[in-house]
DNA sequence: ATCCAGGTTCGGG
DNA sequence: CCCGAACATGGA
């Protein structure tokens, strides 16, 4: 017997809009989008638990695999879809701003009601960006797929595998030639597993940056190699959900400020800093919103 | 063929 | 502090 879940909508949301985001043209491994819902398996206390979401006129409606779930399994699906969705947010004020400028106020329009969409874990948004450093996208989900389905947790429903990313302890005492095997460079082999190894020894955790400030959490993340300014910043933004990051030095970022402020191709730090001084307190939505226009439609 | 891709580290000036 | 090189390979 399947349970559903209802969460009201917060005020500027769209869920059309996020899911067009979560599809958009990737061939993404940890989650299945169709054209109404999405589905992904996630870890709860109690084990593994597929959900679906989707919605109607007023609530996004989550709906979960079989199995009965304890009132502790409900409170962490909803604070799961509610991480994941950036639901907890009021983003008024963010959309005035846009719409005071004349660069962004086509934003409003064109991406109304899409949230910034996050990566809940925080092993799998450091080692996502670690496959992606400094390789197309495509390819880069092309290996994380191969490192999922080899080492992450599945499980099967109606004879379909769905996966969670693998744990850090499995991943910290890899036998590197596998990862070879699966063309990751020696680079970001080092990179995964020492970051693996970080959390195996409690050097990281989620919780626990959460409760530094934003200097102190930067100054944690980058102590690791592999870790630079780019991942700290990227994985601040989508996991730890701090509102004021700019992912200095990004390619995307840098092409998506070219094509909308009209900056050079490659804008310096400071270029970068003013083009978002009007929008303080939102860079990461900015930032976020940046990225979403350089894809078609 | 050539250039670049959601960068980071390391060594050297 | 800033700069270039190495990493390593697919996609356009």
């Amino acid at each position: 017997m399947n349970e559903l879940i209802k969460i009201t909508k917060p005020e500027i949301f769209n869920f059309q809009m996020c899911l067009k985001f979560l599809d958009r043209g990737y061939a993404e491994c940890l989650y299945v989008v169709s054209n109404s819902s999405v589905k992904r398996l996630i870890r709860l206390t109690s084990g593994l638990a597929l959900i679906e979401v989707y919605d109607d006129e007023s609530n996004i409606i989550v709906k979960t695999s079989d199995k009965k779930l304890s009132s502790l399994d409900r409170k962490e699906i909803i604070a799961y879809v509610f991480d994941w969705f950036d639901l907890n947010r009021d983003i008024q004020a963010f959309y005035q701003l846009l719409l005071a400028h004349q660069q962004t106020k086509y934003f409003p329009e064109r991406y109304h009601g899409l949230r910034l969409m996050g990566i809940v874990d925080l092993f799998e948004a450091l080692c996502w960006c670690v496959i992606g450093q400094q390789i197309n996208l495509t390819f880069a989900h092309k290996i994380k797929t191969r490192l999922v389905h080899k080492y992450g947790e599945s499980e099967i429903v109606h004879g379909k595998t769905y996966y969670c990313f693998p744990k850090p302890e499995v991943l910290a005492n890899l036998d590197r030639k596998e990862l070879v095997a699966m063309q990751f460079s020696k680079q970001k082999i080092n990179y995964v597993i020492n970051i693996a190894q970080a959390f195996c020894q409690g050097q990281i955790d989620k919780t626990e940056l959460l409760r530094l400030n934003k200097t102190e959490q930067m100054k944690k993340l980058t102590a690791i190699k592999g870790i630079g300014p780019w991942t700290a910043n990227y994985v601040s933004m989508k996991c730890l959900r701090d509102m004021t990051c700019i992912a200095y030095g990004d390619t995307g970022l840098s092409s998506s400020l070219y094509k909308n402020f009209q900056t050079d191709k490659k804008p310096s730090h400071d270029v970068i800093d003013k083009v978002f001084e009007p929008y303080a307190g939102w860079e990461s939505y900015l930032n976020f919103y940046l990225w979403r226009s350089l894809s078609p439609k």
